[in-house]
DNA sequence: ATGAAGTATAGACGCCTGTCAATATATCTT
DNA sequence: AAGATATATTGACAGGCGTCTATACTTCAT
């Protein structure tokens, strides 16, 4: 069984606009702790910087001061999550930034009811 | 020493337009693990939902299914954390939400630069 | 004062996960 | 084909944390 889901628009109701079910909070705070971890925030802010927002292990290891192997962990959970795109080039795999699940978790922690009014 | 500190708009840079140093990532992962729980969005959406969005601790137990041990450590994390203020009237304790936290939260998540144009 | 009710704290236990070394897999070079 | 390079997987270990029971603390009623 997969235990990190895509974070798509549908994962993450907002917690504030009505009572989250306990299957909603589960799924949700699955979809957060993904992002609640220094290294992936790392490797997210690191990868964003780069040109096309685009990186491939390698460069990502050195900044990051831990070894490939765990690197290689923490994008595959970020991937998995639908947050790093993938693409292998060579003998190097590309991960590259997906805004759209960041953009889903903001809507989730917003106080607004997205179905009222305007997006935000 | 704190482990848990309250979540401002200084603690959350966003991680999406600048690299985010260790100390920062970390900070930010802090504030983002005290979201990335069930049973606190649970608590959360259920304060949220009542009439001036406050409830006490007694009105809490049975729908969120845990102790009251259980039930109060969790509280305590999210108003150390600033997302929820506690007042004691009585033998009543009441937790209120304060959007601010999540607002910054939200900051944080955000692809676009806050300094750069109008805010989000 | 004494008991009851609401909440918080302390201590214990088990699960989850971030980390690493070792190894496997895949691709390119020569 | 054989070695080198880049990445992924496996297995093990330690620390963090969510949960509970038991108990302490605080406030009110009698």
């Amino acid at each position: 069984m997969k235990l990190i889901q895509q974070i798509d628009a549908g994962c993450c109701p907002s917690f504030v606009v009505a009572p989250l079910a306990q299957g909603e909070a589960e799924r949700l705070a699955a979809a957060l702790r993904v992002i609640a971890e220094p290294a992936r925030l790392r490797l997210v802010s690191l990868i964003a910087a780069r040109p096309d927002a685009e990186a491939c292990v390698c460069e990502l290891t050195v900044p990051l001061g831990l070894s490939q192997p765990t690197v290689s962990h923490h994008l595959k959970v970020l991937h998995e999550a639908g947050i790093l795109d993938r693409s292998k080039r060579g003998r190097w795999v590309y991960y590259r930034l997906n805004t759209a699940p960041l953009e889903a978790l903001r809507g989730a922690l917003s106080s607004r009811d997205p179905a009222q009014g305007a997006a935000v």
